[in-house]
DNA sequence: TTACACAATGTTATAATATAACAAATTATT
DNA sequence: AATAATTTGTTATATTATAACATTGTGTAA
């Protein structure tokens, strides 16, 4: 059998779940939802998850145990993600910034380790929380 | 009464185990080692945790679940930390590159946001895992 | 076209991570 | 000493995530 280049029933189920949502959703969050759609346990929406992220269709944001739809083409795999995060309204939003993720992507540091690789998260507070 | 300036018992006791640990801790992990210095419950371990990283004393590991010493002197509070995460071993170095955070600290996108905090975390194979 | 290999799914149970709520003890200032 | 605030202790529970294994679906090749 061939690996799989399509998306899964409960892949397309989920994804389609997290590409609607305006903020990051939480797993239970998600399993919540497609409750009716027939995933009934956490496995399931985790294994979905984890495809996902995987082929890039979404990314955790890691510090707060969400996940969002990839707003970014480039990101065939998630490999090299960055995030702002408001810390009052917690709204995110994928940075899409090639200075950025060209100087992160060719970043070398004194460890001689090469980096496949990398997460970032900004924080602070979105125009709108900055005026209240 | 004052804002607290100095470490408390269970912060102390807490703080001492990760700065002796070569690599990053697990909560559970250190509530195992901290028992016999009498702390019993997960929420002593949590409190202590939440106020070292709050000052920059320690430093968490986002999508490790774990927590290291800061190992950086400019880490006053955590609030512009970057990693080198080793994805065999799961070896993580602190990374201490003024060009990086001064980049990283300046940083604005075209979302109008001002950051003033951000967490990076790289990944790949550390030197050794490389060879084999 | 059926047997096979393997991927994906379903299911139950449980592990691992983290916080709520409240009572008691401690400590700094009045 | 009275007080106010912080820290601690304690029980219970919420939240996040995975182990283990049985079952079903699907592409490939005999």
């Amino acid at each position: 059998m061939q690996k799989q280049n399509f998306l899964t029933k409960n892949q397309q189920i989920v994804l389609d779940l997290v590409e609607k949502s305006s903020q990051p959703l939480k797993a239970y969050s998600i399993l919540f939802n497609v409750q009716k759609k027939g995933l009934k346990a956490p496995l399931q929406v985790y294994r979905a998850l984890d495809k996902l992220v995987e082929i890039g269709k979404i990314h955790k944001i890691e510090s707060r145990n969400a996940f969002v739809a990839c707003k970014n083409s480039n990101c065939v795999v998630s490999n090299a993600t960055a995030f702002s995060i408001c810390e009052s309204c917690e709204k995110v939003t994928e940075i899409n910034n090639s200075k950025l993720s060209k100087y992160l992507s060719n970043f070398e540091d004194n460890s001689g380790m090469k980096y496949n690789k990398y997460n970032l998260e900004f924080f602070g507070l979105c125009k709108k929380c900055k005026n209240k």
